[in-house]
DNA sequence: CGGAGCATCGAACAAGCGTTTGAAACGAGG
DNA sequence: CCTCGTTTCAAACGCTTGTTCGATGCTCCG
C-alpha cells in the first residue's frame, strides 16, 4: 500500500512535520520524532537515509500537492474572470490558506513549517524550494502584471514579495489577529482570504 | 566601561546575534558562539547564566533602541504631517529597515534574527516580545486608525498584520527581490522603504 | 605586601544527539 | 515447511550539547 495513514513512513512525515511547525528543525529531535509516531528510533535512518533528507520529504510531500492546486485555480480564475486581479490573488492565497483547515491531514503544521523554512536561512531548502516550485511563483507574477497595466516589472516584484510576507504571517497566525471565540476555524480562514484579497489588490494598484 | 566592542559580555551579544541570525536558536551552539566571540565557553553562563537569558538578552539590546526609535518618529511625523498616514508608515517602517544598513554594529544581523523570532514557536520569546513591546503596536494602530478613517477595528488589525509581515519578509529579504548590482545598500534600503510605504498605504485605504 | 573580588581558564559532567549494528519478526512464493 | 527479502527491534556507537567545577590570573584598596 502506499499513502494510508497507518505504515511507519506516513506516521514519521507526520509526526516530523508536526514537529518542525513547533520546534523548528534543528529543535526537533529524531527521538521526540520517534516517540510521537511509535516507531523505533531506527525507523527513519531507514527509511529515509537521514535527517536532513527527511525534512526534504516533508516539504516535498504538501508542496506538489500546494502548487498544482495554485496553478490549476490559476488556469481556472483566468478563463473565468480575464483580467481580474482579485481573482488572480484569490488562486495564489487560497491553496496555502486552505491547509490551514486540513487539520486532519496535518496540513495545519504544514503551513507553520513552511513559514519556517523562509526564516531558517538553511541555503540548501531555500535552493530546494526555488529550484522546483519558482515557476509558479513566475506563472503568477505574469498573470498579476497583465491585471495591472502599467505597472513596472521593479514594482511588480517588489509587491509580489511583500503579498508573499503577508500570506506567510497571516498562514502561521503570527501577529494580533486571534480567531474570535464565536467563529468556526473555516469562517477565520475565509475572512483571512478576503481580508488579504482586499488588502493585496489595493496594495497592487497602488499609484 | 559599559558597551564597547571589545569586553566579553558585548562580544558574546556580537557572535551570538550573527550566529543566530544564520543557523537559528537551537542551532547555534555555545562553543560556535564562544569560539566566534574568542571567549571560554563557561563565559557565556557566568555573564549569562544560561543559553535561554543570551537569546533575550541578544533581543533586549536592540529591540529597546528600536522601538524608541519608531515611537520617535512616530510623534515628529504626526506633529509634522498630521493625519498623514504615509508619514506615520515611515515612522513604522523605517527604524527596522535601517538595521540593515548597520553592518558596523552587527544590526544586519539582528533583522534576520527578528524575523526567525516569529518563525519560531517559541512562546516564551513570543511572550517576551509581546509583554515588552505590544504598546509600540497599539500605538501605530491608534495612529493609523486616524489617518484612515471609516476603517472598522478588525480590519484595521488585519491589516496592521499584513503590513508587519510584509515588512518582515523586506527586511529579510527572503522573496525575490534582490539588489541589483549598481545600486548601494543604501540605496536598495531606502527603495524598500519607499516601496513598501506606497504598498502599505494603498493596502490600508482598501475599501 | 596581602587579601578580596571579579573575570577567565581548562577540564570535566551527565544528557542527548544522529547514526549504525546485528538479530528478531514478518508475510509472500517456491 | 522452509527460505528470502523486507521491516522492526533493542542496544550500542562516537560525538556534541549546555552546564558546572575548582584553579588561576588580574586589579584595586587597605
Amino acid at each position: 500500500m502506499s499513502t494510508t495513514h497507518f505504515n511507519t513512513k506516513e506516521r514519521i512525515l507526520g509526526a516530523a512535520e508536526e514537529l518542525f511547525a513547533i520546534h523548528g528543525f534543528s529543535g526537533t529531535s529524531l527521538r521526540q520524532v520517534t516517540s510521537r509516531a511509535d516507531v523505533n528510533i531506527a525507523a527513519v535512518n531507514y527509511h529515509f537515509g537521514s535527517k536532513e533528507n527527511l525534512v526534504n520529504e516533508v516539504f516535498r510531500r504538501r508542496m506538489d500537492d500546494m502548487s498544482e492546486k495554485r496553478l490549476k485555480h490559476l488556469v481556472e480564475a483566468r478563463q473565468a474572470h480575464p483580467g481580474n486581479l482579485e481573482a488572480v490573488l484569490r488562486a495564489f492565497i487560497e491553496p496555502p490558506l486552505a491547509l490551514t483547515l486540513d487539520r486532519q491531514h496535518g496540513g495545519a503544521a504544514f503551513v507553520r513549517v513552511l513559514a519556517r523554512a523562509f526564516a531558517e536561512k538553511n541555503d540548501g531548502l531555500r535552493k530546494f524550494l526555488s529550484d522546483n516550485y519558482g515557476h509558479v511563483l513566475r506563472e503568477f507574477a505574469k498573470a498579476i502584471a497583465e491585471c495591472v497595466s502599467g505597472l513596472p516589472k521593479e514594482d511588480l516584484y517588489w509587491r509580489l514579495d511583500f503579498v508573499a510576507g503577508a500570506l506567510t504571517y497571516a498562514m502561521a497566525d503570527f501577529g494580533l489577529i486571534k480567531r474570535p471565540a464565536g467563529t468556526s476555524e473555516k469562517q477565520h480562514c475565509e475572512k483571512a482570504a478576503q481580508q488579504l484579497v482586499r488588502f493585496a489588490a489595493a496594495g497592487l494598484r497602488a499609484g
